[in-house]
DNA sequence: CCCGGGTTGTGAACGGGTTCACAGCCCCCG
DNA sequence: CGGGGGCTGTGAACCCGTTCACAACCCGGG
């Protein structure tokens, strides 16, 4: 069914340190599931029955308002689950995830769900601490919004998402993710024009170049500074 | 040592739904422990291997900025719990949590948590559907501060208070809390002055009416429709 | 009973950031 | 390889809500 079968759940945060036997057993009741760029894999108020692991490629997590102005939380990436929410307490989808890039996803149902959880306490651990963390990081989203400028919000955006989705180059510290300035101000709650100016002034100071559309951090201690 | 012990932990969120045996057994794993009005019980910072259970007055979440402007999350009541993310994921407490009246409070320690947690599974699961609620509900907060504009936001505010903390009088509801204009402010990321002058606006178009520093919503219809 | 700190009430000025408008560009697809 | 839809770049106007300043008030405690 599906290729390299062993491996796939090795790098989940869910079930990553589960017994490799245990994680064969698990990815058996799999579905695989895969979703081209820019398609979404549901939208906010569906109901829903299914958690997804993200094997490969990056989705984002986001809402929109009855105006139609969008708001970004989070970059999925491989290893990363969502879709889990709706499974514990049968609300419907909070969010809308789409992917920014091809994505092939595994996709567990709400019944095979509940047996896991019941049958490996473990499992049940980590997802409160999954989840412990997921509170928090709303919270400080929720936080820097109301606390921290623009300026200082898109610097500690930036440093937050290239410690999880940069890679190191000669030059310096790389963004390895194409974001456009409208989806980088839903991340952060500004609009397009102010990160486009910002990112400008950033450039011309020499913080950050602009390579093939990502982000080049060359001093990462230097974007600090202006948190 | 606790009078009418069989009784504290009937209400509570995460135990209320265990048999009384076990109910009983987990409250002498606590101490209890009182505040004073307007006193902290942990400060954001610090370390922390407690978890807490209110059974008794009322506390808010809140965290303060660099520059000393304060947001509030939640108002937390009787058979809540708080303070379990610390134990989940050990790092340290993310918020401040200020008792607003004098409040009763039970403890529980970390190593007797875990022990809970591995012993009955059922606190487990619970405990992930109020986390999953946690997460929901502070989304719905950024959401908000996001996308609808002060009036919207207070409004939708109070009747989310006064579905947890109101009480039916033949007036209307009356939201039996006693908030300062600021505090308000700090529920919903707006000024005093800002809350002030909606509450005002409102109290001369009978929306709400003041009684005894506390907030009566004659028709609570009337509020929702300007959300 | 009266003083005083915290709270409420209210207008004026200010400002960060959005919205609007438009120009140039890039690159993707037919 | 040429057209066009989506991005990027940039100033000007506008606006919601904050900040500031000050007055009045209320109630609790010495």
């Amino acid at each position: 069914m599906i290729d390299h079968e062993e491996n796939l759940l090795a790098g989940s945060e869910l079930f990553g340190d589960l017994p490799p036997a245990d994680r064969k057993q698990i990815l058996e009741l799999c579905s695989t599931f895969s979703v081209p760029a820019k398609k979404a894999v549901f939208h906010q108020g569906d109901p829903g029955k299914e958690m997804y692991i993200v094997t490969s490629g990056r989705l984002k997590i986001s809402v929109v308002s009855a105006e139609g102005k969008e708001l970004s939380f989070f970059i999925l990436k491989k290893g990363d689950i969502f879709g889990e929410l709706a499974l514990l307490d049968g609300e419907r989808r909070s969010a809308t995830i789409t992917a920014i890039e091809p994505c092939e996803l595994l996709v567990l149902h709400h019944r095979d769900f509940r047996g896991l959880l019941e049958k490996h306490q473990q499992i049940g651990l980590k997802l409160l601490s999954i989840l412990a963390g997921r509170v928090r990081a709303t919270t400080d989203l929720y936080e820097d919004s109301v606390f921290i400028e623009i300026p200082g919000r898109l610097a500690a955006r930036l440093l937050d998402l290239a410690a999880e989705h940069g890679i190191e180059s000669s030059e310096g510290l790389l963004l390895d993710l194409k974001l456009s300035q409208y989806e980088l101000g839903t991340l952060i709650n500004a609009s397009r024009e102010s990160v486009n100016k910002q990112l400008k002034a950033w450039q011309s100071q020499g913080v950050i170049r602009i390579v093939d559309g990502k982000v080049l951090i060359p001093a990462p201690h230097l974007l600090e500074s202006l948190v």
